[in-house]
RNA sequence: GGUCGCUUAGCUCAAUUGGCAGAGCGCCUCGUUCACAUCGAGGAGGUUGAUGGUUCAAAUCCAUCAGCGACCACCA
């Protein structure tokens, strides 16, 4: 049922924009069917996070928009997932600020409950989220939605581990992990911020176990000390050649320990010999690797110094510190104290110095995973615009350790990994017991021991959204119902069809987080690329391009602006004189410009709606007039030309700066000037030629600016631009 | 320390393979009877950060320098 829109004098969005949105939801222009006729045009919206509202930031969506509606209108069957990502630990946090509001904390619930609360809280978020992305006008197909707790979506998450589990490229392993004692969970080295910190050097004196003298070691962190196993020292150093393989007495301990010699070691630093700490360090931890050190945990998981510590049991990190020092310079084993300033990993999230802690955690070997991904960039498989970030991420892939991919917090899937309490078999022990299961097992599937645990810990976000692309095709091809195997799933239509996506939009921040796992894992599982071409955008700044923050007050909310000038203007402002890859200055100005070119596009309508209601006149065309007709068609057809050429290669600011500078400058300014009193005096033929190459040029802006474009449309020719697919 | 990006009009930024330097906002002059003052006509404003090189031709390619920014790594 098509809907009415009048061409009123005043410009105002608002009269049409909701009815416009639910006229395009109810004739299903953008649900996508298997359609072998056509080809496809698939973008998975990257999954915002449902723990808040809309920004700005989201509002960079438009670019898939325009895509999406781009290739609708070029006749392609296009589909545009959407879905929400729980975003595990940034949802955790912002729920915990709720919890600490309410004056309650997380040991005040056990985990079943917490879990249930949270999923209230994020599917409350879900759903507003979904009311604002409708409001920018997103073409998104609102029926295949996909959430990453959904049961299939878990499913296949596990199959995945699953996969990994079996071909040996995960495993559970005791290392030095990046801790956030505050916020009680590991991080990856990817979630590590550091800071400059102002802070001391310590020169310490460790006596030879033999009183044949003394070596001196220089830390930033003496408490570790309690913990130390070796020092070592650069092999080439002569300083210190002679010492290698003797022992010294480790102060305030009393234990003594190896000197060992290891290429780490930096000669010119310090004094060329470091305390080993493989607990609390993961240079150590790998130089305890190398001469087979032992491990001596004194910093527990709380922050506080544990049983291992000696006297010094109970105490927080900072008064473990003072302690020792203090012990120290007592004893006589403090030489220096000096001034230092050095880089600190904070936590990103709460900022707090992030402990190095040895723990079990499950891990994914990169390197096998890498392997197949780098031949596909390099083979320019799959494309990378711009072009710079594609060598950014081959090298970023190359430098890549193995990731930890256990979080210790409730809100997340949990690790499908259970641990054999008897461990009686042989297979049994070659795994610790661990073993992994799809659905809670009965019993060990070695032993057939019915003692086992399941890991407490929940998968690190990146895991399970890294397999978004085809996790969500997947579930969409079984429809939910059905959990099958990664093969059953490969071999439906619906996922044949749709996998591999067209076009991956994102912000090049997440390029290592998150494309690189989707690249990884999408092989990985699917043996074929989740999509052929990464397409990257910048932060949205202010209009100083200054980074927007609460603090600085300098904040856009889009539905605000949405509210003010309408959604074209907003969207438009995104695109108007910007680079792809680059950061984004907005300000209200550029909003209001574009406001202003939405309201000359409505003019030039309001024009061509007034000439069809004039009298017609039966007198010839002038030559002067069809002369200028001409002109216009001809630089029309250049116009058009170049337009698609900009968009094949993702120019979409110049095609839209091309069009922007036609439609106003040429069509309204001089073509329809030149042709008005044509037009007043009943010229049909002027009347018709403008109103042709309008309509084609609505159509070239639609993707852009649909809510104005589309309301044209409808009010002139009683026709969508969706109905009319293939032209 | 490594990698990459940026420096163009008063401000914020564009410029597809090297080919007459553009836009938005702001500024100046003029113009409201019939699409639009959320407008039109016209104008001022640039040695494209600096120096050198390649070329018939450089904002664009190369080298050096200066300033700014991002990401990654990190020395205890």
């Amino acid at each position: 049922m098509p809907i009415i829109i009048k061409m009123e004098k005043k410009f105002r969005p608002k009269q049409w924009e909701d009815r416009l949105i639910e006229f395009w939801e109810k004739n299903k222009y953008f649900q996508a069917q298997v359609n072998k006729d056509k080809e496809p045009f698939v973008i998975i919206l990257p999954p915002p996070n449902a723990n808040g509202s809309l920004h700005v930031g989201h509002a960079m969506y438009v670019y898939e928009d325009i895509l999406i509606r781009y290739y609708k209108l070029k006749g392609r069957e296009v589909l545009w997932l959407p879905g929400e990502d729980h975003a595990g630990f940034e949802t955790w946090f912002v729920f915990e600020q709720e919890l600490k509001k309410k004056g309650k904390s997380k040991l005040d619930f056990d985990r079943e409950v917490l879990y249930q609360m949270v999923y209230d809280f994020v599917n409350e978020k879900r759903g507003i989220m979904r009311k604002q992305l409708k409001k920018l006008g997103f073409a998104l197909d609102w029926s295949k939605s996909k959430f990453t707790l959904d049961q299939d979506i878990i499913h296949i998450v596990y199959l995945t581990f699953k996969k990994l589990f079996d071909q040996g490229l995960v495993y559970r392993g005791l290392r030095v992990v990046n801790y956030c004692v505050n916020c009680q969970t590991s991080f990856s080295d990817l979630e590590v911020e550091y800071e400059e910190e102002k802070s001391k050097l310590w020169t310490i004196r460790y006596p030879l176990a033999d009183r044949s003298g003394y070596v001196l070691v220089a830390t930033t962190r003496p408490e570790t000390m309690i913990g130390d196993t070796a020092v070592a020292v650069n092999p080439n150093d002569k300083r210190y050649k002679k010492l290698i393989g003797k022992k010294v007495s480790l102060p305030l301990a009393n234990r003594e320990i190896p000197i060992v010699a290891d290429l780490a070691v930096d000669p010119d630093f310090g004094t060329g010999a470091v305390k080993v700490t493989p607990a609390h360090s993961e240079v150590d931890w790998q130089i305890a690797q190398r001469h087979n050190l032992p491990l001596v945990q004194i910093i527990d998981f709380d922050g506080r110094a544990n049983e291992n510590a000696l006297k010094y049991q109970g105490l927080t990190v900072f008064e473990f510190r003072q302690a020792v020092v203090a012990d120290l310079r007592q004893q006589g084993f403090l030489v220096e104290e000096k001034d230092y300033q050095h880089r600190v990993g904070k936590c990103y999230k709460c900022k707090t110095t992030i402990e190095p802690l040895a723990k079990e955690q499950w891990f994914v070997k990169i390197k096998p995973l890498v392997d197949k991904v780098k031949p596909l960039l390099e083979r320019n498989e799959v494309k990378i615009y711009p072009n710079r970030f594609k060598q950014q991420l081959i090298n970023w892939l190359n430098k890549l350790y193995d990731w930890n991919i256990s979080r210790q917090i409730v809100w997340g899937i949990r690790i499908p990994a259970y641990q054999c309490q008897d461990q009686s078999n042989l297979e049994c022990k070659k795994h610790n017991g661990w073993f992994v299961e799809l659905t809670t097992p009965k019993k060990c599937p070695y032993c057939d021991s019915e003692k086992f645990i399941q890991d407490e810990d929940t998968f690190d976000t990146w895991f399970s959204s890294g397999q978004w692309p085809y996790a969500t095709l997947m579930s969409l091809a079984s429809n939910g119902k059905n959990l099958l195997s990664l093969e059953q799933y490969k071999s439906l239509s619906f996922f044949k069809y749709f996998y591999p996506t067209t076009v991956m939009e994102t912000g090049f921040d997440i390029l290592s987080r998150w494309v690189s796992r989707m690249l990884m894992l999408g092989v990985f599982a699917v043996g074929e690329t989740p999509f052929y071409n990464v397409l990257l955008h910048g932060l949205v700044r202010d209009q100083y391009g200054q980074k927007m923050s609460k603090s600085k007050g300098n904040v856009i909310d889009p539905l605000e602006l949405v509210d003010k000038y309408g959604a074209d203007a907003l969207r438009a402002a995104l695109i108007f004189n910007t680079k792809v890859g680059s950061d984004i200055n907005m300000s209200e100005e550029k909003v209001v410009a574009m406001r202003n070119f939405a309201n000359k596009v409505w003019n030039i309508g309001r024009f061509i709606y007034l000439g069809i209601n004039t009298e017609k006149s039966s007198a010839k065309t002038s030559e002067s007039v069809e002369a200028v007709i001409k002109d216009l068609l001809n630089e029309y057809k250049t116009v058009e030309k170049k337009f698609h050429q900009l968009f094949k290669r993702f120019n979409l600011t110049m095609a839209f700066d091309l069009l922007y500078n036609f439609i106003w400058h040429r069509f309204a300014d001089y073509y329809l000037e030149k042709l008005k009193d044509a037009v007043w005096q009943g010229d049909e033929y002027a009347l018709d030629s403008l109103k042709t190459v309008y309509l084609s040029l609505l159509r070239l802006l639609n993707p852009y600016m649909p809510f104005v474009t589309e309301a044209i449309a409808l009010s002139l020719s009683n026709k969508s631009f969706y109905d009319e697919i293939g032209s």
